[in-house]
DNA sequence: CCGTCGTGTCGTCATAGGCA
DNA sequence: TGCCTATGACGACACGACGG
């Protein structure tokens, strides 16, 4: 295993170089609140065109793919026991990664609020009503993060109101690939319910062995009813969590080429020198 | 046209973890 | 400690692509 010092790195980077078309190596390295910069590196063989590299303090630790996955086997075990929220996973990237450019933090609020956000940033058919499930229908082509959309929401006791929380906003741009502008950020808040949704009804019909079995009849609808929004909110936050991701790669990917023209320019200049 | 396959979405269950 | 929430896992279903 090499090691490489540096100062500040993010979490764990992984880096395919498979298709830089050089036989060289790079290690990402991203400095929050700082430009990035490059101190290692450069491997000269045409072997390893995965690298994965970790850090520990200020020390990068740089492995083969058969050592990244033996011990990424062991730890996707233990991931698989449990995972930090995405919530809070994004809220690590955001702050590890001050330096990307536009990420912005998620809040509570924010969470709750993106697709709202998204829509108001769309500008298009801003359709928010009293409300207590979400759902972004999409007109056409299926993908709710293009096209025009409408907020089709249902059931009552929400209240939405513009201003307060700042909303992770994705816009996709013509390649595909999603990018979070931190200014351009749309807000509202939205409140969970606090009274029970419609349909929904509040009984003590206690007492007899009917009102009972009733009574935990509700209690079963009502537990699913908001374990089924819980579902839907978990999985709008892990597609904004890979929207992240993704505009983290497509970033990393940039700063890499940037780095290795850099790279490349110093190499020519060095050897004019030398000449 | 039909069967198959891959993919996406949704509802539900189980459970870890947070909180009062 | 019990309750609640968030999330992984799983099954069911829908839908489009593709080949025969």
């Amino acid at each position: 295993m090499d090691m490489v010092n540096d100062s500040e790195v993010t979490q764990g980077q992984q880096t395919d170089l498979g298709d830089t078309g050089q036989n060289i190596s790079v290690v990402h390295v991203a400095i929050p609140n700082q430009a990035v910069q490059v101190q290692s590196v450069i491997q000269p063989t045409s072997q390893p065109s995965v690298i994965h590299t970790t850090h520990q303090g200020n020390t990068i630790h740089v492995v083969t793919e058969d050592e990244f996955e033996e011990a990424e086997g062991k730890k996707r075990r233990e991931i698989l026991n449990r995972r930090p929220s995405y919530r809070k996973i994004l809220n690590e990237l955001s702050s590890d990664t001050g330096g990307i450019s536009g990420m912005t933090k998620i809040t509570e609020e924010d969470s709750n609020s993106s697709q709202e956000g998204m829509e108001a940033a769309d500008g298009a058919s801003n359709l928010i009503v009293p409300t207590h499930t979400i759902q972004i229908a999409s007109h056409g082509d299926g993908i709710p993060h293009t096209g025009v959309q409408t907020l089709t929401m249902s059931n009552t006791g929400l209240v939405t109101s513009p201003g307060g929380a700042t909303i992770v906003q994705y816009a996709q741009g013509p390649d595909g690939q999603f990018f979070i502008p931190a200014t351009n950020v749309q807000a509202y808040q939205i409140a969970t319910p606090t009274s029970l949704p419609q349909g929904v009804v509040m009984t003590t019909a206690m007492g007899s062995p009917q009102g009972v079995g009733e009574e935990a009849s509700r209690k079963r609808e009502l537990r699913l009813l908001k374990n089924r929004e819980a579902a839907s909110e978990c999985r709008r936050k892990k597609k904004e969590y890979i929207k992240c991701l993704e505009n983290r790669v497509a970033v990393l990917e940039n700063q890499n080429k940037t780095l290795m023209e850099e790279l490349k320019s110093l190499k020519e200049l060095y050897c004019q020198k030398d000449a």
